[in-house]
DNA sequence: CGCCGGACCTGCGTGC
DNA sequence: TGCACGCAGGTCCGGC
């Protein structure tokens, strides 16, 4: 389940093998996948085919590409190809002699390059993922819109929604702290929502309030500066452990969403694991167990004891 | 405008 | 064996 870090990891990848090239050709496997872009696929392709990509660029877990029309090269780019991966895409690097993945979607070929791969395939099993192209726009604070190799003060305008994601330099806690004292909800509600801070998935949410000792519930309009502080530094922490983990092969050949799987076996501390000891606890000698709650149609995992309910907490 | 629930998807595991 | 169902969840959209 692709969260920032997992889509770091993608970018970073991703960025030595297609930045400089040009796109020949694209084939749309499976129209679902790019139904975000409203004039459908010949419009996508004709967008597509001709252009170069500059970069790659991330904010929260939207990624795109810049592209740079070799027919009016002047100036900055003015379009991106934008990817989301939902919860099961990948953007893998593939020569043309690898057969199609099951679940191959849309390929993108590109000009030749020396040692490597031709093609860039977006391999998706459940759609929620897709790609559409979309223009660049100023950002509101002029500073750079994303994570970026060479960041330009651009964003893609489907991104622009997005608030800033915790890793990223401009990101404002002040501005973060101002609007989440005013939201009436529980605090996970508003860890999630990507126009409020943006990166945060169901996983990184659960382990970071496990972190910062708070519960899901928490009224957000009761949270007191240091403790919006906290969360967001756990938030931090377990996000940058997890790109660490999922960032030991950048320059492999198959950019795959799963490359921090490694420590989701290792590190998690609440998420999945229902039933089992709280490891902190534990340290302190208390016998408790991580507990699991249906929370906005998903599971929220917390420890009764060190994650106490909130008397008032708004589910 | 903000909050919230449903829809979108497929594969896998479980129970009958 | 086969079928129905629940579960996984990021984002968009409509209702209120």
């Amino acid at each position: 389940m692709p969260e920032l870090p997992e889509v770091e990891v993608v970018r970073r990848g991703l960025v030595n093998w297609v930045r400089g090239r040009t796109i020949n050709g694209v084939d749309v496997l499976d129209e679902r996948s790019i139904r975000r872009h409203a004039l459908g696929r010949e419009d996508f392709t004709g967008n597509l085919v001709g252009a170069t990509v500059t970069d790659v660029v991330r904010r929260g877990k939207f990624l795109w590409m810049p592209l740079q029309d070799d027919a009016d090269s002047y100036g900055p780019p003015a379009v991106a190809l934008m990817a989301h991966l939902g919860m099961s895409g990948q953007l893998l690097m593939q020569d043309d002699s690898v057969p199609d993945e099951k679940h191959l979607k849309v390929r993108l070929r590109l000009s030749a390059r020396e040692g490597m791969p031709e093609q860039l395939r977006f391999v998706d099993q459940r759609i929620f993922g897709g790609l559409f192209v979309t223009s660049l726009v100023p950002t509101d604070d002029g500073a750079p819109g994303g994570l970026a190799e060479s960041p330009l003060p651009l964003i893609a305008e489907e991104a622009s929604h997005i608030a800033r994601d915790p890793l990223d330099p401009a990101f404002s806690f002040e501005l973060f702290y101002r609007r989440l004292r005013k939201r009436r909800t529980g605090l996970k509600r508003a860890l999630l929502d990507q126009g409020l801070v943006s990166g945060i998935g169901n996983i990184y949410a659960d382990e970071a309030l496990w972190r910062a000792k708070l519960h899901f519930a928490r009224p957000t309009d009761t949270l007191r500066r240091n403790e919006a502080e906290t969360v967001l530094d756990c938030a931090r922490e377990v996000m940058q452990d997890a790109l660490a983990a999922g960032g030991t092969s950048f320059d492999s050949l198959y950019v795959n969403v799963n490359g921090a799987s490694g420590y989701f076996e290792r590190s998690l501390n609440a998420y999945g694991r229902e039933g089992q000891p709280c490891g902190r606890c534990a340290a302190a000698g208390i016998t408790s167990a991580i507990r699991r709650d249906q929370f906005m149609n998903r599971s929220s995992y917390t420890c009764p004891v060190c994650q106490p309910k909130p008397r008032r907490g708004r589910w």
